[in-house]
DNA sequence: AGCACGCCGACT
DNA sequence: GTCGGCGTGCTC
């Protein structure tokens, strides 16, 4: 009877079915993994739901629902899900199309976007964890030496995990050790998993329901008149509950003066009891600043085009020089995305998400504002997804990653800085463009793309130009402010005339010292971090190179070491050379600590800060600076690239870029487009209000067309040059790229691969693809490199061929038993 | 990516 | 002889 019953019950709600899920792993495994739903959790399972399952032996995982079943595997008995971790989803399926764009586009497994997706605290993997076992009758002296040690180390610690076990006996393989430990009833192993995510809670007093009315709240003073100090507290509560529900220990010490005790001993007698409450881990702001700022004409005028683009195309450029007042006009648009009921997006470099910028947008959009970048920890990020999933965050203003939040209804989004190179990553996989999956993303939502730039990128200004998006020009700044004044020293010429000391042009260093005695102030630009990029011995011409890289030791001064900036190694500073001995070790080149040291010797009494990854670690490290230097604690300040992000110094009147050709001579096809758009955004720094601005550039090619486009202010024709440059030599945007990375750590074994793997790619390709050669660092941790260089012209062949026909050629590859353990990164649209 | 299985060299 | 090294291939 009961089984005709729930059978009954089944063909109603169909529940009672066995249902079989595909869940993604977060693994770079090019397969999906499907797992049989237990029944009684069939209501729980949903597509985009996290699920608990085992993969292996010994792994458990949290793995991401992607479809939903009834079709049982023919190939294998599927193994049952073990949980469901949540409720809701917590994403929704079009996220998951939008992983599976990007690992086609990009050529990696779904996996890998996935570990790039989602927050860590989001993602479980099980740790295997030993202990000891409690039978105290368990005879040891038939255990192994090694098993021995493990077990006195469990006496020790209690616990032990594998990689604890692989310290302590100085090996790598353990498994068959702890499993006969286990057998043996030794040990114990356990698989824990747990939720890293952990909401942050705060205590709260409340009274005890007795003291709710007036009586009750008389007895209770005169029952505390022997205890001045908790009658002094409970007064101080209960007028506090006047004004607010939730009161703190601290409130109420404040509020009255008493100590810590006299409210723990409130707690003891049970007066008062304490309430964990879950809150935000971002401060609210109640203050909302209405769009007070009036738009100057040019900026209406941008503003309208915009709005009439928006009709006819999805993406729009804004081409906006420096200080037009860009931001203003992101921040009407998102006003106007919310009004609709929509959700924005805003992008920004990493390093342009400073607290400057953050704390502006928080003014305007209060509590609906979140900010997600990796200065957050797991937990933070984690309550932004959250927040983004349950549309309580209605913008976000966010990193390269922040394209992979849980959006509903997503309306806008703005790129800015859309041709900063950090928009792409490199290393791991996905290497994925943030800006390109940003217009992916906006495709799925129907929405509308805005990006923003002073300098765009070569092959956005194009698409505007070709009609593929629109675009809008707003090309004069905002209020009085007038573009600086540009001037090229040729450090040649200057050296002959005896004009130069240390780095410094006689000009430069009179203008340093003008700007300084008017109170104003001064950044200059040097893109080396380090004090000297590298050592070599006068005598027989040796460098001081990296162990494991093929690259210099850069000299720190901070850290007295000589620093590889590929893999972190470090040595002393060496000054006998260890090739021939003698004692003529020199410095070529110069680095930001360098500058600061010559500088303090030319310029006395200046007040130097240092914008540079050294100077700005920690969470709020590059924050620290940019606030010193913007309460004129410096006079100067010397930097890298990153001094160029979008910061805005109303005091700053002189630039200096101390040496330009390093940039402009780059070996890379986009070497003058960078060097033009770093120019470009380092001279917008100057004179950003009032006074006009003044940009000294100093060089050894002053006749530089790069040079003579930065001081005109000439985009267009930096863009002119560069489109002809690149049709000729076949580059984007007229072609595609795909960089294939070939490693090893045995030099010829590589060499050898990569020319197999480039044949293997030729006999499909053909011309397209170029190389093998090596990179400009052909070493990197121990690792050699080639790279082969696919072209790809736009017509005549599909890109999709073009990637199934590098998958066959890989195949192929890694079938030949010569190229075992070779590795290949593929790199879609390098950057 | 792990991890087990399986094949060979250095020790009890 | 076994223990423990590393190569090969599978994980639902």
């Amino acid at each position: 009877m009961l089984f005709l019953f729930m059978s009954q019950l089944d063909l109603s709600s169909g529940n009672r079915k066995t249902l079989f899920v595909e869940v993604v792993l977060p693994l770079a495994i090019a397969k999906t993994y499907t797992y049989r739903v237990p029944q009684e959790l069939n209501d729980k399972v949903q597509i985009g739901v996290r699920v608990i399952v085992q993969f292996g032996r010994n792994k458990i995982y949290s793995g991401i629902v992607r479809t939903i079943t009834t079709e049982a595997p023919q190939q294998y008995e599927a193994k049952y899900i073990l949980d469901v971790a949540d409720q809701k989803p917590i994403l929704h399926e079009r996220q998951l199309e939008l992983w599976d764009w990007i690992a086609e586009y990009y050529m990696c497994y779904v996996g890998d976007v996935m570990q790039a997706a989602l927050p860590a605290a989001l993602k479980m993997a099980s740790e295997t964890k030993i202990v000891a076992s409690d039978d105290p009758n368990l005879d040891r002296s038939a255990v192994s030496d090694k098993g021995y040690m493990i077990l006195e180390a469990l006496d020790i610690a209690g616990e032990l995990s594998v990689n604890d076990v692989i310290k302590i006996l100085g090996q790598k393989t353990v498994f068959p050790l702890l499993r006969s430990l286990f057998e043996h009833g030794y040990i114990l192993i356990s698989e824990e998993i747990k939720e890293r995510y952990k909401p942050k809670t705060k205590a709260y007093l409340r009274l005890a329901s007795e003291f709710n009315d007036a009586d009750g709240r008389r007895e209770l003073l005169d029952s505390l008149n022997r205890a001045p100090k908790q009658q002094d507290a409970i007064i101080a509560f209960l007028q506090l509950l006047k004004t607010k529900n939730d009161i703190s220990r601290q409130d109420v010490m404040e509020a009255s003066g008493c100590g810590a005790g006299a409210i723990t001993g409130l707690i003891d007698k049970g007066v008062l009891t304490v309430e964990e409450k879950v809150v935000s881990r971002f401060e609210g702001t109640d203050i909302l600043l209405s769009p007070d700022f009036t738009f100057s004409e040019a900026q209406q005028t941008a503003y309208d085009k915009i709005k009439l683009e928006f009709k006819e195309k999805d993406v729009n450029l804004l081409h906006g020089v420096t200080a037009s007042g860009k931001t203003q006009l992101y921040i009407r648009l998102i006003e106007e995305t919310l009004a609709q009921g929509k959700t924005a997006l805003y992008l920004l470099p990493e390093i342009a998400l400073t607290a400057q910028i953050t704390e502006r947008l928080k003014l305007h959009f209060g509590d609906k504002l979140g900010v997600y970048h990796s200065k957050f920890n797991d937990n933070e990020r984690a309550e932004v997804w959250h927040k983004v999933n349950n549309s309580e965050f209605k913008v976000v203003v966010g990193a390269r990653s922040s394209v992979f939040l849980p959006f509903h209804n997503l309306g806008l989004i703005i790129v800015d800085e859309e041709h900063e190179n950090s928009y792409k990553q490199y290393d791991p996989a996905p290497r994925y463009h943030a800006r390109d999956t940003a217009i992916y993303l906006a495709h799925q939502h129907q929405a509308k793309v805005l990006l923003g730039s002073a300098t765009p990128s070569v092959e956005s200004y194009y698409n505007a130009k070709a009609g593929k998006y629109g675009l809008i020009e707003l090309l004069e700044r905002y209020g009085e402010a007038k573009m600086p004044e540009i001037q090229i020293i040729d450090i040649t010429a200057a050296s002959r005339k005896e004009e130069m000391f240390s780095y410094f042009s006689a000009d430069l260093l009179r203008e340093i010292d003008e700007a300084v005695k008017r109170k104003e102030q001064v950044i200059l630009f040097q893109n080396r971090r380090g004090h000297t990029p590298f050592l070599q011995c006068g005598t027989c011409g040796y460098v001081a190179k990296c162990i494991n890289c093929d690259v210099s030791l850069t000299f720190h001064k901070s850290s007295n070491l000589m620093h590889c900036h590929y893999c972190g190694f470090s040595e002393e500073l060496v000054q006998t050379c260890p090739a021939c001995g003698l004692p003529n070790m020199q410095s070529k080149g110069f680095g930001t600590e360098r500058v600061e040291e010559e500088l303090e010797l030319q310029l006395p009494n200046l007040r130097i800060g240092r914008l540079d990854l050294d100077s700005t670690k920690g969470k709020y490290g590059f924050d620290k600076v940019i606030s010193a230097f913007d309460n004129q604690e410096y006079d100067v300040l010397i930097g890298t690239q990153m001094i160029t992000k979008g910061l805005d110094f109303g005091n700053v009147t002189l630039i200096g870029i101390i040496n330009a050709d390093s940039m402009i001579n780059f070996p890379d096809f986009r070497a003058y487009e960078r060097a033009f758009s770093l120019f470009s955004q380092v001279s917008g720094r100057a004179g950003r209000r009032q006074t006009p601005g003044k940009v000294i550039i100093q060089t050894n090619t002053p006749n530089h067309r790069i040079l003579e486009q930065v001081t005109n202010h000439n985009y267009l024709d930096m863009f002119m040059t560069e489109v002809t440059e690149r049709k000729n030599y076949q580059y984007p945007p007229f072609y595609r790229l795909i960089k294939l990375d070939v490693k090893h750590t045995d030099q010829d074994l590589v060499n050898h691969a990569a020319k197999n793997l480039a044949s293997l790619l030729r006999q499909q390709l053909g011309a397209r693809v170029l190389g093998p050669e090596p990179p400009l660092v052909a070493r990197v941790r121990n690792n050699y490199i080639q790279t082969i260089t696919l072209k790809i012209e736009r017509q005549q062949i599909s890109i999709v061929k073009v990637k199934e026909l590098i998958k066959q050629a890989l195949l192929h590859f890694e079938l030949d038993k010569k190229n075992k353990g070779v590795r290949v990164q593929i790199d879609v649209d390098p950057y």
